[in-house]
DNA sequence: GTAGCCTTGACG
DNA sequence: CGTCAAGGCTAC
């Protein structure tokens, strides 16, 4: 490639890198986003030697921000165009109805700031409101909270406390015993009570309708994975030598498997779609993107363990020493970056099986039967994620889309600039 | 730091 | 005076 043809990309990719900015932006973890940006504005060595070790923080917000924003909440459900009393009774309805804890499951000993909830929540709840306590969530904010596993993570178990109704106002400044809640936290817990049985009544009407999708996904995801991995665990250690060719024949195998395994699917005997019509369609590198990201967060599960630092030698290798256009090198940072906040979503098997079908799907040409089997696998998506999720919701869905949609771009990127191999360069030695 | 048990005080 | 839901105490 010239370096005409380079430069003439360039605003093209300008472009491209924007939208993924956008669209960073827009997400949930918006101060690590911001950074990134920054990185991409201003490169310099240093920085880029911090790109490997970079990771998406989830801390809670300060106790008073909360506390402004839950005062913002009582101020509009006290406005007369909301505030009418039919439901004054409900402490009343829902007395003695709580036997578990909403937070963790264990048995509930009351009502407790607004939620039923166990000994264990009440007093977590209320040292971290009066300690103004900040945590940290190590993962990707969205930890198992149970009985057994309540006490892993703060961060995820005061989050949980939060989305499930629990009101910070109801914990006293002044510190007395006893006494009634004040009018206003009762009517919080009101407020908040009503939106959660409308949120649960909503959840059980779309998994009453798609209830019976949930045949679909009845597969042997271990099966496939397994075959898929093989196809790639040559690369770890790099046993066969990187090139064009060995790279399109990885693809091949890859490509060929998922077909074989979907013609056994369930769901092809009601859909039967041709998937190899998909072969000539660019969007299979979405799939070849995910899988081996996939392969890498499985295998090796902390993103430190996939050096920077080699993957951008073995692109000089690949390349064999010729000159790195500052395209490429941007490319490849935003592709490393892109990895990282892959490795943040512990995304489980059926969400990888799932996605891929979805992501082999989004063809610009879309006609009207594979639309409906994209819908369809959309579908078993979302029944999957009320079903396994349901108190991560509707965040992991979310986050999920999001992340197919980041894929669409970066492969756009790779195949319109040759970088096809990008991919291939992440396996560890 | 956690959680089980105890004390407190307004309310019906 | 019993009930409920706040805070307090303390072994672990």
């Amino acid at each position: 490639m010239s370096l005409l043809q380079t430069s003439s990309t360039l605003s093209y990719e300008d472009d491209l890198f924007k939208k993924i900015k956008l669209k960073h932006y827009r997400t949930i973890h918006r101060t690590y986003e911001v950074d990134v940006q920054n990185n991409l504005v201003n490169f310099n060595e240093e920085q880029l030697s911090k790109i490997d070790i970079d990771h998406t923080e989830l801390l809670t917000p300060d106790i008073d921000e909360l506390q402004r924003q839950e005062n913002a909440l009582l101020q509009y459900i006290q406005s007369p165009k909301i505030n009418d009393n039919k439901n004054i009774s409900f402490i009343n309805n829902h007395r003695k109805l709580f036997n578990l804890c909403d937070v963790c499951n264990d048995k509930a000993t009351g009502m407790h700031y607004g939620l039923a909830t166990c000994e264990g929540c009440k007093g977590f709840f209320k040292r971290t409101v009066q300690n103004k306590r900040k945590y940290r969530c190590n993962k990707n904010g969205s930890c198992i909270i149970d009985k057994s596993h309540r006490n892993r993570c703060q961060y995820c178990r005061f989050r949980k406390c939060l989305i499930k109704g629990m009101v910070i106002g109801a914990v006293r400044y002044d510190r007395t015993p006893g006494g009634r809640t004040p009018a206003n936290v009762m009517q919080l817990y009101k407020y908040k009570n009503e939106k959660n049985q409308q949120m649960n009544k909503i959840s059980n009407d779309k998994f009453n309708e798609l209830f019976d999708l949930n045949l679909f996904y009845c597969f042997d995801q271990l099966l496939i994975l397994d075959i898929l991995f093989n196809h790639l665990r040559p690369l770890i250690n790099h046993e066969i030598l990187l090139t064009h060719e060995s790279i399109k024949n990885i693809c091949y195998l890859l490509i060929d498997t998922f077909i074989n395994w979907y013609y056994t699917l369930p769901i092809y005997s009601i859909i039967n779609i041709d998937l190899k019509q998909f072969i000539f369609n660019d969007q299979w590198f979405n799939y070849i993107i995910l899988l081996i990201f996939y392969f890498l967060k499985i295998n090796y599960n902390h993103i430190n363990l996939i050096s920077y630092t080699k993957c951008l030698q073995r692109l000089f290798n690949y390349t064999e020493n010729k000159f790195l256009s500052s395209l490429s090198y941007r490319i490849f940072n935003q592709f490393f970056y892109f990895l990282s906040t892959f490795f943040n979503i512990n995304i489980t098997n059926t969400e990888f099986i799932l996605l891929s079908i979805l992501l082999i799907l989004c063809s610009n040409q879309t006609n009207k039967i594979n639309f409906n089997l994209f819908e369809n696998i959309y579908k078993i998506l979302y029944t999957y994620e009320m079903n396994t999720f349901l108190s991560e919701q509707p965040d992991r869905f979310n986050r999920l889309l999001y992340f197919s949609e980041q894929i669409q771009f970066i492969t756009q990127i790779l195949l319109t600039n040759q970088h096809f191999h990008l991919p291939f360069l992440l396996f560890p030695n």
